[in-house]
RNA sequence: CGCGGGGUGGAGCAGCCCGGUAGCUCGUCAGGCUCAUAACCUGAAGGUCAUAGGUUCAAAUCCUAUCCCCGCACCCA
């Protein structure tokens, strides 16, 4: 909503000055509790920069939600022994809790099975009908009469027409390459049960003529110059190439039934929509539940006559997802022909890799979300995953990286700080801020060097520049350590008191500064920082003046020893890691 | 000639857009400190920047060609 005009200028200045972010992260898929694969290409990097805005007080909502509808939800269902509504109902919960755990602060976690996401995936087929973006078309799939089902692409294998290879997949043939169309396939065969009672058969669906919108969504993405490269040049390639028409809906029971102006669509029972025309549209319906549930107004957030156009939306994805959010989801949204907002910055990740092969969901191999917190506590895996983003281009995991990330940096370089001078502080004052004395010149090329290096954080977290940000924070943490060594104020207290009380004051400040900065990758460790010096959390972010942060802690306080913030990762836990996770060495 | 990403000291990366003494973290070696989780601080060794040409006074950085690794190619998510 626009300020009215009768706000004081002081509150319509400060109205302004206020941005308001909306974050979104790819949705997780149902089958199974995701891999750090999954966490660091797009959850977390998503909460890092939702923590940041916060911390900065922009007007900030996170957005996500498991991905529930296909094929592979209702194998898994029946694998599980479950109907595929329990099987998706557990397995949210499990996600949303596995996911609070890693402290990912969604404002809203929702499902695409959710009745807002039907509503709307339903409305949005309608308008786009209207608007003749939409057509129906016959198709001729393979049908498994065994299985009672039409096979997707990679549900059938069979001979493969070109080279007669025999375990050809329905959409590719592994041995010779061809590209296949799986009607093509010799003496086809069900990968969900071996049936070979396949027959070919005729299935009406429709479609949506993304070709119509070329020119439109071509205009839309050359609006973008800011996105990443990786993200504009597969935009471009499918844009290049011609838009394809795609089907929108599949042959099947579990999602979104097809309607038509609200009633059931005459020839389309028991079809559903396609999951990727639907998955993106929850994005709208999670922010409609959140808005209801918390009492605010969805349509400020994503329809741009009612306030949106104000707002910054930020996507998070994977590589893999890249043409969805740059293609597909914007033509649903330019096609409809209404005011919905479309997104601004999109940040697309390479992979995380395990050991020189792919993390796999379907086949068990890495690290899951849950199995890491068994081992090691969030943050651990949260800076790790930070610092080792696979930002720029696919990256592998390793122990040893790991071991690193916690063993040196957060434990040596951080933890080891914050325990030392506070120890110190008990020890030699009794457990409160010392007070007397004036900053010399060592505090003052502290400042300048803080202040330096604080502006360079917060420009690289601005810019959602993921290992930078790290390498920022990391730089930030060894100041301290610096610090300390050279104004030692070990040695000071003998001589000179008033001395050693500005040293330690301005290095408990420092903590206060680093509990504030290290909030978005390291949520709680910073929450048990702040605490330890009696700071509020969740914090603030600082300015670039380091000299007013850095005395913001006041003399005569009472500060604390926290417990360990970061315990060492031993060589006999990696043995018993690389044993059970298998990592190759 | 399908598209894209990558190839920089032992490992992982930055620098490349806007050419001008090759930088960071880990590891190694030496020294210092002793408040602290045997932690911290300082210094050193180690690179012909994948290869071959070209442009230029000057190229990791620009151009051309080649080689190698990875992902994607509307499949499923």
């Amino acid at each position: 909503m626009r300020a009215p005009c009768n706000l004081s200028s002081a509150r319509a200045r400060r109205k302004r000055a206020m941005a308001r972010i909306l974050i979104t992260s790819a949705l997780p898929y149902i089958n199974g509790i995701k891999h750090l694969g999954n966490l660091a290409g797009s959850m977390l990097p998503a909460d890092v920069y939702a923590r940041f805005q916060r911390a900065r007080g922009n007007e900030t909502i996170y957005i996500c939600a498991t991905d529930e509808h296909g094929t592979p939800a209702e194998l898994a269902a029946q694998a599980a022994g479950q109907d595929v509504f329990t099987y998706c109902e557990e397995q949210h919960q499990l996600q949303h809790d596995v996911g609070r755990r890693f402290g990912l602060s969604w404002d809203w976690f929702g499902r695409s099975s959710s009745p807002a996401n039907a509503r709307l995936t339903q409305h949005f087929a309608d308008v786009l009908e209207d608007n003749d973006f939409i057509e129906e078309r016959t198709d001729h799939l393979l049908y498994s009469v065994d299985d009672g089902r039409f096979l997707p692409d990679r549900y059938v294998e069979g001979i493969c027409p070109v080279c007669g290879y025999e375990k050809a997949r329905g959409d590719q043939c592994d041995n010779c390459g061809s590209l296949l169309d799986p009607i093509d396939l010799k003496a086809p065969y069900s990968v969900i049960s071996g049936s070979r009672n396949i027959e070919i058969r005729e299935t009406r669906h429709l479609y949506l003529r993304q070709s119509k919108l070329e020119d439109r969504i071509r205009a839309w993405v050359d609006s973008k110059p800011d996105w990443p490269q990786l993200a504009r040049s597969i935009a471009y390639k499918h844009l290049d190439e011609g838009l394809i028409d795609r089907g929108i809906t599949r042959d099947l029971s579990w999602g979104v039934p097809v309607t038509r102006g609200g009633q059931p669509r005459t020839g389309f029972e028991g079809k559903v929509f396609y999951v990727w025309f639907d998955a993106p549209i929850e994005y709208i319906a999670a922010t409609q539940e959140w808005a209801d549930d918390a009492g605010q107004d969805w349509r400020s957030w994503w329809r741009t006559d009612s306030g949106a156009d104000e707002v910054r939306y930020v996507q998070f994805m994977g590589k893999d997802n890249v043409a969805f959010h740059t293609v597909s989801f914007p033509a649903t949204l330019i096609g409809s022909g209404e005011p919905w907002k479309t997104v601004d910055t999109l940040k697309a990740f390479n992979w995380l890799n395990w050991y020189g092969g792919k993390f796999s969901t379907s086949e068990g191999r890495g690290i899951f979300m849950d199995t890491a917190l068994d081992i090691l506590p969030p943050d651990c895996w949260r800076w790790y995953l930070t610092a080792n983003s696979p930002e720029h281009s696919d990256s592998a995991f390793t122990f040893d990286q790991l071991v690193a990330a916690v063993n040196r940096d957060l434990a040596d370089v951080l933890g080891n700080f914050v325990n030392r001078i506070l120890k110190f502080a008990e020890a030699r004052f009794g457990g409160v801020v010392p007070e007397g004395g004036e900053p010399g010149p060592l505090e003052a090329k502290l400042f300048a060097e803080v202040s330096a290096r604080l502006e360079e954080l917060t420009a690289q977290f601005e810019a959602i520049e993921v290992r930078k940000s790290a390498q920022a924070l990391r730089a930030l943490w060894v100041l301290g350590n610096e610090y300390l060594q050279e104004a030692a104020p070990w040695t000071a207290i003998r001589s000179d008191p008033e001395r050693a009380a500005v040293i330690v004051r301005t290095a408990i400040n420092l903590v206060a500064l680093y509990a504030r900065i290290s909030a978005p990758v390291i949520p709680f460790a910073a929450e048990a920082m702040a605490l330890a010096v009696g700071e509020p959390y969740p914090p603030t972010w600082p300015s670039a003046d380091a000299a007013a942060e850095l005395s913001r802690v006041p003399a005569g306080r009472n500060v604390n020893v926290p417990p360990i913030l970061f315990s060492k990762i031993e060589d006999t836990d990696v043995a018993a890691w690389t044993e059970r996770f298998g990592g190759a060495g």
